[in-house]
DNA sequence: CGTCAGGTTGACCTGTGTCAAACTCCGTGG
DNA sequence: CCACGGAGTTTGACACAGGTCAACCTGACG
């Protein structure tokens, strides 16, 4: 989710493993936990009555969560595959707080989402296209494990974490839609499969391409008025 | 957006009117600033470079919003028709948290769009059809107006301050879908609409009731295991 | 009373959901 | 070590919700 400090071992309360679709909150939990990502992969699910779910967020090896939008009150959080997971409770979170205040607050930012990706998220589910939702989300996958991919453009390999029905929750689609989409890009050569799991792009620059619904440039600002055109005294 | 504290006119900076579509954020504004509707509506759009937008929230007289995801490095912020906004400067807000800390708080957070009902759209949004989306939306607006509507089930009326086209691109589909939509609840004798943008519910429960996307109980915790299964010194 | 942006309605078409069959891993037990 | 089984994935055929395009209507405003 977001990735701006990683909590060293020194912080940390607890640590837990969670298997494949295990819940990682409790009852017994008390809110305001930040929980850190070891390895494997968190999905943050949302859940309506007639069964159907989409996944807010995925966590990364590394990231944060647990608070805010991504609390216990508000969403459920569950092992994407085997997971590794560890914790920093409420009262340990006062103490990196009063030891260190800058990087606690940058901590609990990230613990929220850190807000990074969610309206970019926002516009690919509402507005993109099935070819378009997935290249986004492989090439968001291919920026995390290699933040220079787009600009050298060398073929970079790594695991799902996550099986493609989560994918297709995670986009707003079925898993079938983006299995055929996943086909279509490896007919054109901009990826390749190796195994059921792992992922192989060999184009990067063409993938992020297709996932062209990022750039919020060239937005003309539209007419201009006075800044203060009324005071509250004229209030009815 | 959020309204769990409004903003009193002896906290505010200045005072602005904006004709519709026009921006409210401009270019010499510090970022930290708090806006805060008073009258009219407030869009906050993403847009892409294709053209397309997604109206990530609409904020309503008394909502705030300015600060992180929908704040002005991340977002515009356009009238959705003639609307009043008052704003707090980031100097005026820590004045406030100086003398008012835990309001201030609460005002900070509801100026990062409160995260009430965050998931909910988006899960409407990615899962949810056509009918549902627009019953949805027209819910939520009812319970803005009228908390009670949904229990006691009399009549609500009200204004839809922006136009159909911003409607759908809230809920991420067409206009021509929201109006049809809007005519089938009209079939059904579940709202009336009156001249162009004012809208009577007839039946809050039924509206509600086919905007059931909103519970999120009985979902069943899966398998647990022990807390704590790995220490750090385990990793590799 | 004329004008025009915004809204409604209709006909058609396409992308994606749905249903179903087959295939691929991978783990398990004989 | 191999057969078996099952979950996850791929692929195909088909249906339909909603997008697209176009014509028309409505009501707000000068």
């Amino acid at each position: 989710v977001a990735q701006p400090m990683r909590l060293s071992t020194a912080d940390l309360d607890s640590f837990m493993l969670r298997h494949t679709d295990a819940n990682i909150f409790r009852e017994s939990d008390v809110a305001g936990a930040i929980y850190q990502v070891e390895s494997g992969c968190v999905r943050l699910v949302k859940y309506c009555a007639c069964g159907r779910r989409c996944v807010v967020a995925f966590a990364m090896p590394g990231d944060l969560f647990g608070l805010g939008s991504q609390g216990p009150e508000e969403i459920d959080a569950e092992a994407a595959c085997d997971t590794r997971i560890s914790k920093l409770n409420p009262t340990g979170l006062k103490t990196l707080m009063d030891s260190e205040p800058t990087r606690a607050l940058t901590i609990i930012d990230a613990a929220h989402g850190g807000q990074d990706h969610h309206n970019e998220h926002f516009l690919v589910v509402s507005q993109g296209h099935a070819d378009e939702k997935v290249a986004w989300f492989l090439h968001r996958m291919t920026a995390h494990f290699s933040a220079q991919a787009k600009s050298n453009d060398h073929p970079v390999t790594f695991d799902l974490p996550m099986p493609r029905n989560d994918i297709a929750e995670h986009l707003g689609m079925k898993f079938e839609t983006v299995s055929r989409e996943i086909s279509r890009l490896k007919e054109l050569g901009i990826i390749e499969t190796i195994g059921l799991r792992k992922i192989k792009v060999l184009k990067p620059r063409d993938l992020a391409g297709r996932a062209s619904l990022d750039a919020h440039e060239n937005r003309q600002k539209a007419e201009r008025g006075p800044v203060c055109e009324w005071m509250p005294e004229a209030l009815s």
